[in-house]
DNA sequence: CGGATCGTTGATCAACTTCAACGGTCGTGG
DNA sequence: CCACGACCGTTGAAGTTGATCAACGATCCG
């Protein structure tokens, strides 16, 4: 549907504004380069095994990725919603297997830059590859961050720090994700938030 | 000592060549930017509240970067030993104060690249671009791996899978640091190490 | 040689998990 | 449009992992 491509293309557009300056003609290199994909709550966008094509920029909607561990419980690695984005990165960029699933949570639109199509764009213009790096950028700086967190903080400080960052993603994330995302059990999540701990 | 500079400087050679094809003409210019700092056991690169003017290249030596918590300790956060880089990342990308100590844990010598000059190499050149960007990628994949180690494993689980990974390093760092690295206390460790867990 | 630093050990304790049972809600097929 | 099952969150009891505390031993370095 066109007229969901052009919001979503727009969202995009204004993403990449605001993070570096580019030419009109820059700019609608780099989105023509994205393809929309429209997801139902539910749908896996990727498995482990499977190489990741492609790095998803949310539109709408919300994602996250999960691993399975040695019982099969899933436990969440990272969410995304409109205007994150998320991938297995690590397969993303090494081409290796994934060891992730990468699954909406919310009907999702989401557009999606495939790696051959990204390689052309960095190698053809200077401003592409810094786009990317600074990417590359926020994204290590925000997971040392939270490997700080998960480190230092007690279950409850983890929770109260997420609730004070991003007050409304607390409660529209499903609660059993939510708790593995911050190293802990969905039933302590559930005392935690119900003042039931101890 | 200019012997010593040429030392690391080969190390460092060495390690952009393995990464991605650059001219000599280039790979000269690049190396030019970086100075050797030697440093003594202990001595300290970076404290919280400074922002990170720096990132190093290690070329001999091992160091750590480190975090207090609240009651005063110090929570390991990074190591570094030849042919790795050390930094607060989040300061030097954001240019925001530091929240890590980084310090030598060996005699060590370091390469350092300061801020300014990396964007003037960035700027310059597209293939430094490039350079930087596959190292906050590598960073950003490495991250994301420990992440999921930190969540899915326990401490007995995340102490193997390091002595599998690094089995030198296992032996070589100073056992409190990491203990703090793979998430738990000095006490612990030890008592994984000689069987006396329970 | 002497003090500081680092690792070790055991006893006790706290944080968090596991397990099991239950209630509410949502969406899907009949 | 209703009914049923699946899924999700909640609660409490019991169990486990790992932290804390304290004391001691070894080692390193000045």
């Amino acid at each position: 549907m066109t007229a969901n491509r052009d919001h979503s293309v727009n969202a995009l557009r204004q993403h990449f504004q605001s993070k570096i300056s580019l030419t009109p003609t820059e700019t609608e290199e780099l989105l023509a380069a994205f393809r929309e994909k429209i997801l139902k709550k539910k749908q896996i966008l990727l498995k482990p095994g499977q190489v990741a094509e492609v790095r998803n920029y949310v539109a709408s909607g919300g994602l996250r990725a999960y691993v399975l561990d040695k019982d099969g419980n899933d436990q969440t690695i990272q969410f995304a919603v409109e205007d994150w984005w998320i991938s297995d990165y690590n397969s993303y960029v090494t081409r290796q297997p994934a060891t992730m699933f990468v699954e909406a949570f919310e009907d999702s639109i989401v557009l999606q830059l495939d790696y051959e199509t990204e390689m052309k764009l960095k190698k053809s213009n200077h401003a592409f590859e810094t786009i990317f790096r600074m990417m590359a950028e926020r994204s290590a700086a925000f997971q040392q961050r939270r490997i700080i967190l998960a480190i230092t903080q007690s279950a409850q400080e983890r929770y109260a720090e997420f609730q004070k960052r991003y007050p409304s993603l607390s409660h529209r994330l499903p609660q059993y994700a939510l708790a593995t995302y911050l190293g802990m059990t969905k039933e302590f999540l559930s005392k935690i938030r119900n003042n039931r701990v101890k």
